[in-house]
DNA sequence: ATAAAGTCTATAGTAACTATAGAGTCAACA
DNA sequence: TGTTGACTCTATAGTTACTATAGACTTTAT
């Protein structure tokens, strides 16, 4: 199949599929004699094994390492599992993050009558006054 | 003060407080016979604000509104307000998509036993099995 | 035969910085 | 006075994962 029709397929674009192939995510396919890409099946599987990754917030760096060890399949997986586990961390870690900037906007947002001018509104001598207190 | 002494007080990098002037967050301030860039207790305030701004994750397209905003003091807040609200509608999209995401994630690691090799690895298994569903 | 749709490469843009290179400035010290 | 070291200057390139062109070529349909 040609690259449309495997972005079809993928719900990638066609530029995000030569992307890959340039960071080497998907290897190159053979060319038509008109010089176009031509995929198979297996192409498909690798796209959607990256797309599937790629949900899960891995980087392509990431995802390059996992299809390199599956190439080696009797190594020990320890890798896959701590990358796995570091990036659970990271998550965790930014939910805590948003949690935190959800309570300070909502209570930025509170301090706004919201039919006032831009010298009377609250959020702006909050955002103003928080400066004078780290000065 | 010199830039190097405004960027420990602001805990910002040098370049940043350049890149910010250039982005037009901070106005060109004056220079020295050398052509060293001197700031005051103003150019101070204005970074703060900013800096502050970036950690509710504004981008600098918004603190830049905000910054022209507060020069015209007697105007309506409203897209002050739309803005923080918008944001909180951002900040809890994300919220919900990082939960969801932990949870695969969570339960990808529980399938890895961690002392086999990559051909049995539980997690390497899903995410290609994950592939074959969606095919 | 021609027009439309698809594909090709190469290049630049996105956000918010970060990191150089290479040159100039300034203060202190021997 | 000369020199060292710390600081600053501009300009440029790199980061991540794409997205969006431009300009040329190929294929398909009418
Ligand atoms: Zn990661
Ligand atoms: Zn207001
Ligand atoms: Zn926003
Ligand atoms: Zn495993």
């Amino acid at each position: 199949m040609k690259i449309g029709e495997l972005a079809k397929l993928t719900d990638c674009s066609v530029q995000t599929i030569r992307y890959y192939e340039k960071e080497q995510l998907l290897k190159s396919p053979e060319r038509s004699e008109g010089n176009f890409r031509l995929y198979n099946k297996s192409s498909l599987k690798q796209l959607m094994f990256i797309k599937q990754c790629r949900t899960l917030d891995l980087t392509l760096s990431e995802i390059r390492q996992l299809l390199e060890l599956q190439s080696s399949p009797s190594i020990q997986c320890n890798s896959v599992n701590n990358m796995i586990d570091s990036h659970i961390q990271q998550v965790e870690q930014r939910i805590k993050e948003l949690n935190s900037l959800k309570e300070q906007l909502n209570y930025l947002s509170n301090t706004c009558s919201n039919n006032g001018t831009i010298e009377q509104c609250g959020i702006l001598q909050k955002l103003t006054s928080d400066v004078a207190k780290n000065v």
